[in-house]
DNA sequence: TGACGATGCAAGTGTTTGCTTATATTTTTA
DNA sequence: TAAAAATATAAGCAAACACTTGCATCGTCA
């Protein structure tokens, strides 16, 4: 049963023909997966679109799980370097700038590949236990130091940390699917900084009333 | 190809006998998809595992995607009638009594069975199109309309009902799988409450700066 | 009680799918 | 340039899968 095990190819592409055959596997798939679903995706069917032979795909890929894998790394490798960039762009050093600077990078991320995106985060099951921890995951700790910094403090700083990046991730993520308007306008940003700066204006936790 | 068309039963449950078949066959369903994912779930195994044989199974579903739907429709059922008990509860007119109100239906809702409601929110592919609108999205704008009628105008007020419903349903489902102590504490709906009140006390949209 | 519809079941069927084998062709290397 | 390595391909295998057939048994009601 545990017929899936590597994901490490059987061979490594050398030549421009076998890189080419690669790339045209990995295009095929998204192509697929973001037209038919993950349900529709089939190895035969890939390597049809890719005008490819099915045991070519199979020189360089040990099995379907690892073509999906590959292309999960790539896109999460574009999303991590559009964060990143975004993050790196200088900006004041008020609550308001911080956090302004936070959501654009989830929507320059997001912005990417949303489609794609989409079927990782909806259909695609669960590959390799959970996914390596994300730019986004990594600078929301970074913005909770930021805070404790800033002065805000709580004891309950580490769970407004996680409700930040949590917030972030799922607005920007089905604001771009599905408020696409708002998103393109920057009114979805604005209105998610105007939320976020006033909540943590004063201090992170309060509490309610 | 277009194999799978009906959900309606091919033949109704009339006797105590094949209502048992039934019910045993939806029980198995969510124990596998609960425990192995919807990756590994067969009409074989759900056959196997309620103990009836496969063609019994098929005389009360004329497919498989007939009975997920069946099975999501129950848990809507269930989810909804907590919303709807949770917001049913007497309380205080003002906003940070509707928004606690707001927030703990959600929570209601998702503590029912988190497991499975984890697997049709990221497992299960979608069935019949989109989902039928939740309780959850009617509620949300209802509290959009509490919102205007308290008072809050804002050109972007539907925006931030989105935002609204958006962050409710996100943080909570996530809050419940991953942050089960703050859930159970109250601790996630009290930050919840305090960082929705200070946005929407003034004013849903005097944007940033 | 007996006839008939409702239900249950053993044993399949045809198809799809992931993947392999055996062989041919191209590119590199010595 | 010839051997060796890398790459491509036609054809197909075995397993898993959704679903069916044909018949036996049970429950109900005349």
């Amino acid at each position: 049963m545990p017929s899936k095990r590597r994901i490490e190819p059987r061979r490594r592409p050398l030549q421009a023909r076998s890189q080419a055959t690669v790339e045209a596997v990995l295009q095929a798939t998204a192509y697929i997966l973001v037209r038919d679903g993950y349900a529709r995706l089939t190895t035969n069917r890939i390597a049809e679109r890719a005008g490819v032979n099915i045991a070519s795909l199979y020189q360089f890929f040990p099995n379907k799980e690892a073509i999906v894998v590959e292309l999960e790394r790539r896109h999460g490798e574009r999303t991590d370097a559009a964060m990143m960039a975004a993050l790196a762009r200088p900006r004041g050093p008020d609550l308001e700038s911080t956090l302004r600077a936070l959501v654009g990078a989830y929507m320059a991320a997001q912005t990417i590949d949303p489609a794609l995106q989409r079927v990782f985060a909806e259909e695609v099951p669960r590959l390799r236990g959970r996914r390596s921890a994300s730019a986004g995951e990594r600078c929301a700790v970074e913005v909770t130091a930021f805070l404790a910094a800033s002065g805000v403090t709580s004891p309950r700083l580490e769970l407004a940390g996680w409700m930040l990046a949590t917030v972030c991730r799922s607005v920007v993520y089905h604001g771009v699917l599905e408020r696409s308007t708002d998103a393109c306008s920057g009114a979805l940003v604005d209105e998610m900084v105007a939320m976020l700066s006033r909540w943590l204006r004063a201090a992170p936790s309060a509490s309610a009333a």
